[in-house]
DNA sequence: AAAATAGTGTCTGTGAGACAGTATCGG
DNA sequence: CCGATACTGTCTCACAGACACTATTTT
């Protein structure tokens, strides 16, 4: 960025902040879409396993109270925007040792009724049991499953998310947020395994590709799959007790 | 993103506008990458085709005064940050009818010495005319060509960047954002014929693949090149002006 | 005719996709 | 033994990559 060409560089503190003075400013806020893999409650459709789920929180205050909504906050002052997230998960969740990801602001000059707020959306995963933890005794957060498309169109990357109550949309620009993080842990997963650590560390093929399954949305075949992740993992010495059938030889991710 | 605790839903717009004045607020700017593809003055290395090569600005004012960096700018009330680069290309640079892409968000805490300020990264592309003729009469831009990588290091997407003078480095983190823009672009390059239309309109497929070449950084193979873009471009009833050997047929985008 | 550029036929290796086989467990 | 699950050999098809051949122009 560079300065109006009426500014002169004095090298005083006072006077050069004063340049930044003259502009106005917006508030800034960050949002999060904490997304995970769940095993939904009633033995749902679209493949046997798991489904991608995203954490929400009842409003407390302001626009929208009450409805739920992807937990966000200000930024502090100086404070880098991934901190800001971190800060605001465990602050408001319970939740922490994430590592969230920038994906895009959303700056829509009308997108929030109190004035002028630009917001930085983010992602991050973590796994199930992690925020089934923090969650357990809070009314105001839950996870909220995102059924993968039934149909063919290619427009939106989820069909439904299933709200709480009556509810019927994610209030602000939530939902485009939920459709960008969506797309983008699926580009990652497309080609790695497991990139975002949702699988615990030793893992079966099986327990890989149900978690794979759940982000993309799409059933995987098991032999393609294998040849696929292959290059990522190495084999740990160690074997699934197997409940019934033979059991599944263990993995790594590699380096 | 959601408000405090304490904050309370009156509906006076005084009340609501006030609850945001309790929260610092960054100042934030927007730099622009414009990218587009020359022929290098010397019969330059790398292929026999066109380059890479960034609009540069030269800072009239405070940190890095005379430094040559990306223009840039600080956004406006309620101002769109595509708008706010497209504002800061017409008046500094007095280019228009472009598309800037957003990139991400640098967030420093200390990346300008002048105070908090968040700078959003914009990628832009246009063909070379466009730039030439804006920058022909201008001591203050200049276009500098992105020597593609010589060596096998695949860590940094540009090997060298030509700045003018004896300057080694760009302001800022202008390095980095210059980096983004060109993996973004690159990403693009690599599937569809001329995504961000660098090339004008009835073109041939030779000077298609110039541009995708001098885009990526390196020579591609004329027919396999031929196949990919098959089914994103359509015939044109028209030939080049065969120069020397056979006229080549001319195509267009299709849809 | 020679040089230069455009366009295409074809061979080969690689890898996805799919199917069916073999291996190893619990009952 | 059977059922269930894990693992793998192999066939087919498609396509990237590469080479060379043919086609059409200027000189």
């Amino acid at each position: 960025m560079s300065l109006p060409a009426r500014s002169r560089s004095t090298g005083s503190a006072a006077q050069v902040s004063s340049d930044l003075a003259k502009f106005p400013r917006p508030s800034v806020a960050v949002d999060v879409a904490l997304l995970t893999t769940i095993e939904p409650d009633e033995a749902s459709a679209a493949g046997n396993g798991q489904v991608l789920a995203v954490l929400l929180q009842q409003r407390s205050s302001a626009p929208s109270k009450g409805d739920w909504g992807l937990p966000g906050s200000f930024v502090r002052e100086r404070e880098r925007l991934a901190d800001a997230v971190l800060r605001t998960l465990a602050d408001k969740c319970a939740i922490e040792g994430l590592a969230p990801q920038q994906l895009r602001v959303f700056d829509d000059p009308a997108r929030d009724e109190r004035g002028w707020v630009l917001t930085v959306a983010h992602l991050a995963t973590v796994p199930a049991e992690t925020v089934l933890e923090a969650i357990k005794d809070r009314a105001d957060l839950t996870l909220a499953p995102l059924l993968p498309s039934t149909g063919d169109g290619p427009t939106r990357p989820i069909e439904d998310l299933a709200l709480p109550g009556r509810q019927r949309s994610l209030p602000f620009d939530h939902a485009g947020i939920l459709d960008l993080a969506v797309a983008d842990l699926r580009n990652r997963y497309r080609s790695a395994p497991d990139p975002d650590g949702l699988v615990a560390q030793p893992f079966s093929l099986l327990g890989l590709r149900r978690t794979h399954e759940a982000v993309l949305g799409e059933t995987l075949q098991k032999d393609t799959f294998r040849r696929q992740m292959n290059p990522g993992i190495e084999e740990f010495n160690a074997w699934s007790d197997g409940t019934v059938g033979r059991p599944a030889r263990l993995y790594r991710k590699l380096s």
